[in-house]
DNA sequence: TCGGGGTTGGAGAGCGCTTTCCGAGTGTTA
DNA sequence: TAACACTCGGAAAGCGCTCTCCAACCCCGA
C-alpha cells in the first residue's frame, strides 16, 4: 500500500553500516569508493529494494531530466474542440515520435504543457525557471506568439519546432517551405499545366505564407505572374470549401497544389464530385507526405516534410543547449522532397 | 539567465515583513490570516514575482498535480521502428486528447513514459511509488503485460485503457469489443453478403481475440458457422497482405470485416487491384472510425471506438481514484456503434 | 479584574537528497 | 622518522517548501 513508507537513502545507509553520504555516492558513481563498502552498499539497495527519489533528488541538482513539451494555442475557451483535433492529427503524434526516440535512450521524460493563455504561459515560464523541467520543446499555433520571447527572457532553454514569427533569439527547427513549394510548381509545371491554382493555409502562419511565397514564385520565374489561390484552415473541410470556391472561380483549372495533404483529401472530394478525373484532368501536388497521402484515393502527389527527424534534431538540439547554455543560437532547416504517387 | 536566483517564499516574507509559514498560508488559502497581512502578502508577491517551487512543495506534500501515460512496450529494441509507428497512428492522439480534455481543466499535466523491458517497468513503479506522478494511466501493448499487477502490488493508482489481458484488480475502461464485431456482422448479413470473412488482429491481443469472437458468434447464430479468417497485425500492409491471401483462398467472397480501419485500407487497395467494385462485388467494414475511415475511397463503413471519450473517463477514474486510494476496483465499459458510409 | 475559549502568527522540524568541508588514514619521499 | 601529498568516509548544511506546535493575543462573561 501507498501507505508503508519506502526505503530512503538514510534506510540503506543504516543496514549498510555505513553515512548516508557514502550511499549517495555510491549510487551515483562519484568518486572513488572503496570496492568493499561499494558492494556492503549495492547489496544493502538489493536488499531495502530502495529506489532514488527523483523529486529530492532534483530539488538539490537543479535537473529534473524531463523536458516539457509545450504546445501554445491562442486564447482557448475552457472545452476547446481545437485541440482534440490538433492531437488526432498525426502530426502531434509524429513529433512526439521523433522526440522520443532521442529523449527515451538518453532518459529523459516527456512532460506535455498545454497552454492557451498569457496568464497560462507566465506561469509556464515561472515554472519552467524553477525547474520544473530543463527545458522545453515549443508547438506554437498562433501566429504571433509571445512564447518565445518570454522564454528567453527567462532564460529557460527553448527549441521551437517551426520558425517563430517575429525573429527572436531561439534555436528551432523547420523545413524550407518555400523549396517544398517549387518542387511542387515544377512537377506542374513539368506536367505541362497551363492553368495553375492553390489552395493556401492561414496567410499569418510563417510556414503557410512561405509555401505560398515559394509556391508564387517558382511559376513566376517560368511565365506564370498570377496564380489564383484561395485560403483554408488546414483542415479537411476548409480544403472542400476551398477547392469548389476555385473551382467556381476558374472551371478551367488543370492543377492544384494544396498546402496540407488533409486539405487536398477534401480537394479530391469536391474534384471527384465535380466530375473531374485526377489527374487527368487535374492534377493535384499536396503537402505533408503524412498518412493520408497514401490512403487518398488517388494516392496523393505531395511534398515530404520530414517531421520526425525535424522533432529528433529539435531533441537533440535542446539537450545540447541544456548543458551548455552558453552555445550559440542555431536553426536547422530540412529540405522537402517530392513524392510522386498518382495524383500529379 | 538562469544563473539568477529566482525569489523565494524566504525572500517574499522577508519583503512582506512577516514569516515563511504565513506567506505560504496566503499563497494556499489556508486558515485565516489577517486581511491586511494578506494583501501586503500578495503585494510582496507581485513585487518579487514569486512562483511556488512544485517540485519542493511536491517532496512535502507528497502531490506532484502529475499523472504518467505509460505507454508499455514489449521488449523493444532501443531503436524501435515500431514506436515512432505506434506515435503517428491516430490512437495515440487520440487517447491524448481525451486525456488532455479533462485533465486540462483540473490543472493536472501528462508525463509520458514508455516502457519497453522488465527493468524499465520496475524502474518505473519505484519512480511512481516516490510520488513521481501521482498516478499512472496506462497503454498496455504487448499481450501479457506484468505491468498492471506491478502497479496494484506496489499501490499506484492506476487505470488501463484496454482490459488487462489477464484479470488483475485494477480500474479500466475498454470497449465492448464483442458487440461492435457483431454489429459488424449483422450489417454484412443485412446486406445479403453470402460468403464472409474477416481479417483479424493478432490473436493474443484481448482487443482482437473479442472482435474475432463476437464476430464468430454473432454469425454461427445466423446459420453461418464457420468464417475464414486471415489475421494482421494492425497495420496497413498487413491488411493488404491479409486480403491478398483471404481473397487467394476464397475467390468469391462477397463481405469482410476488418478489425481496423488501417488494415480496411490496405484491403481496399487489394480489392480495387484485383478488380472487385467496393461494395457491390465486396463489402467492406472497418472498426475505429479513424480519420482513415473518411479519407479512405470508397469512404469507409466502420465501427466507432469513442476513444476521446474513454481516455477522458479513464482520467476521471484515476483522478477519483488518487482522491480516494480505498475506491472500490471499477471498470467503464463502452458500447460501439456502427457508422454507415460507402463501402458497406 | 480574572480566567477560559478561540484566533492568528512565528519558530522550527522535517520531506529525501547532494555536496562541501574536514579529518583520519595511507603511502611516498627526503 | 618526519613531512608531505593523497585518498576516502562522515558530519552537517542546505535545496524550497509545508505544517505542527506553541505562544501571544483578543474578546467575552463572571
Amino acid at each position: 500500500m501507498r501507505t508503508e513508507r519506502l526505503p530512503t537513502l538514510e534506510d540503506v545507509a543504516r543496514i549498510a553500516g555505513v553515512s548516508r553520504a557514502t550511499v549517495s555516492r555510491v549510487i551515483n558513481g562519484i568518486r572513488n569508493v572503496d570496492p568493499q563498502l561499494h558492494e556492503v552498499v549495492w547489496d544493502a539497495v538489493g536488499r531495502t529494494g530502495y529506489v532514488p527519489n527523483r523529486l529530492a533528488r532534483s530539488l538539490v541538482t537543479r535537473r529534473t531530466g524531463t523536458v516539457a513539451l509545450v504546445v501554445s494555442d491562442s486564447e482557448s475557451h475552457d472545452d476547446d474542440p481545437f485541440m482534440s483535433r490538433f492531437f488526432a492529427d498525426p502530426y502531434f503524434g509524429r513529433v512526439v515520435g521523433g522526440l522520443m526516440s532521442v529523449l527515451r535512450r538518453r532518459g529523459v521524460q516527456l512532460a506535455l504543457q498545454i497552454v492557451g493563455t498569457d496568464d497560462g504561459r507566465k506561469r509556464l515560464v515561472g515554472d519552467l525557471r524553477n525547474g520544473q523541467a530543463d527545458g522545453a520543446i515549443v508547438l506554437s499555433l498562433p501566429a504571433v506568439d509571445p512564447l518565445p520571447r518570454m522564454l528567453t527572457e527567462g532564460g529557460v532553454p527553448a527549441v521551437l519546432i517551426g520558425r517563430p514569427a517575429e525573429p527572436v533569439p531561439i534555436d528551432y527547427v523547420d523545413l524550407a517551405n518555400d523549396t517544398g513549394a517549387a518542387l511542387a510548381a515544377e512537377h506542374l509545371l513539368a506536367r505541362d499545366c497551363q492553368r495553375i491554382g492553390m489552395i493556401s493555409g492561414p496567410a499569418d502562419v510563417p510556414a503557410s505564407s512561405d509555401r505560398v511565397a515559394g509556391f508564387r514564385r517558382a511559376l513566376a520565374r517560368r511565365g506564370h505572374g498570377w496564380v489564383p489561390i484561395e485560403s483554408g484552415n488546414f483542415t479537411r473541410d476548409s480544403g472542400e470549401a476551398a477547392m469548389r470556391a476555385l473551382l467556381a472561380g476558374h472551371p478551367h483549372l488543370d492543377g492544384v497544389f494544396v498546402a496540407n495533404d488533409l486539405m487536398a483529401l477534401g480537394a479530391l472530394a469536391v474534384l471527384r464530385e465535380a466530375g473531374r478525373r485526377v489527374p487527368e484532368d487535374v492534377a493535384v501536388v499536396g503537402f505533408d507526405d503524412s498518412s493520408a497521402a497514401v490512403a487518398a484515393s488517388p494516392a496523393l502527389t505531395t511534398v515530404r516534410h520530414p517531421l520526425e527527424d525535424m522533432a529528433a534534431e529539435a531533441a537533440r538540439l535542446l539537450l545540447a543547449r541544456i548543458d551548455d547554455p552558453g552555445m550559440r543560437v542555431s536553426s536547422v532547416i530540412y529540405e522537402p522532397a517530392l513524392v510522386e504517387r498518382e495524383s500529379a
